[in-house]
DNA sequence: AATAAAAACAACCGCATTTAG
DNA sequence: TCTAAATGCGGTTGTTTTTAT
């Protein structure tokens, strides 16, 4: 006992649209729109195929005001950014890119993005350059939440860059190399008025996606926050989420373990005031 | 110039969820 | 409230195009 099918497979055309059926459909949807019926829409179209067919015809490739070509960095940023906060839940991650589709992203995703995400991070643990990013290795993935059924990190981070501030066009990206596959996570720049500047990884996009879907994931974020008068002595603040059972103190022994990436970094010892790190 | 391999893209399939009767 | 049909989603496959040899 299989699945009954949704059409007459016998009866209806498969593989890549004509320029003929697409008039037609474009046709039939911008006169009579969709009906709320794609099952019955073909045979009022005059077309030979599959509702389902139609429907996804219409959304990725017929229906106004989808966009085709390059993504645009923003773009990409957005897509890396909710992909390593919410995985692969495509529809979230077109609804917040106006004109893409979810079938396009997943592609863009599969073909190009990811291996230039790999590339990327690669080449960071091949060259001691600094790196705009931070590279974490697989050991430092415990912060994920153990509650989560997600395949992918929640969110981990093991230590801070010997960094400053960078400009709002170009914050970093922390790499996850994770079992599954590398992770972006990108950062964003905020500004308290009687507080100093800090970078947030995860971003409000990302938790709002997160909070609007039916996960339980979070928008946890990890603070580093940068002195006025000092640099080099940065606070990193975790950002507490019932979510994430994750205690301080393993917080500082994951910290304290996992000083394994950039030359240039280096913590000597960390010391807890309440709900933060301070470095030293 | 011909062919193979890789990349890119479009579409399909089947499962899960939602909706309507 | 229950059930079947419709819809939506994400993984996967198939086809076309581009690049490398």
């Amino acid at each position: 006992m299989g699945r009954a099918p949704c059409c007459d497979k016998a009866n209806v055309k498969k593989g890549p649209w004509s320029p003929e059926e697409d008039a037609k459909l474009k046709d039939y949807i911008e006169k009579h729109g969709t009906g709320g019926n794609w099952i019955a829409l073909p045979l009022k179209a005059g077309l030979k195929r599959c509702g389902k067919s139609c429907r996804l015809r219409w959304l990725n490739y017929l229906r106004p005001n989808i966009k085709h070509g390059d993504f645009s960095d923003d773009e990409d940023r957005i897509i890396c950014t909710l992909f390593s906060t919410i995985g692969s839940r495509w529809s979230i991650i077109a609804a917040q890119l106006p004109g893409r589709t979810d079938n396009d992203i997943k592609n863009y995703w599969n073909t190009k993005l990811k291996k230039k995400l790999m590339g990327m991070s690669q080449k960071r643990s091949q060259n001691s350059i600094t790196p705009n990013s931070i590279l974490l290795d697989h050991q430092s993935l415990s912060l994920t939440s153990s509650s989560s059924s997600l395949p992918y990190p929640t969110l981990s981070f093991t230590g801070y860059q010997n960094y400053s501030i960078p400009s709002t066009n170009n914050p970093p990206s922390v790499v996850i190399q994770g079992q599954e596959g590398n992770y972006m996570m990108n950062s964003s720049i905020h500004h308290y008025q009687d507080h100093n500047s800090f970078l947030r990884f995860g971003s409000e996009v990302a938790a709002a996606a997160a909070a609007s879907s039916s996960s339980s994931d979070d928008g946890s974020s990890i603070f580093i926050n940068r002195f006025e008068d000092d640099q080099q002595k940065p606070i990193i603040n975790y950002d507490q989420n019932p979510s994430l059972d994750c205690s301080l103190e393993e917080i500082k022994q994951l910290i304290s373990t996992n000083l394994t990436f950039n030359n240039n970094f280096f913590l000597d010892e960390i010391k807890i005031e309440e709900d933060k790190f301070t470095y030293y």
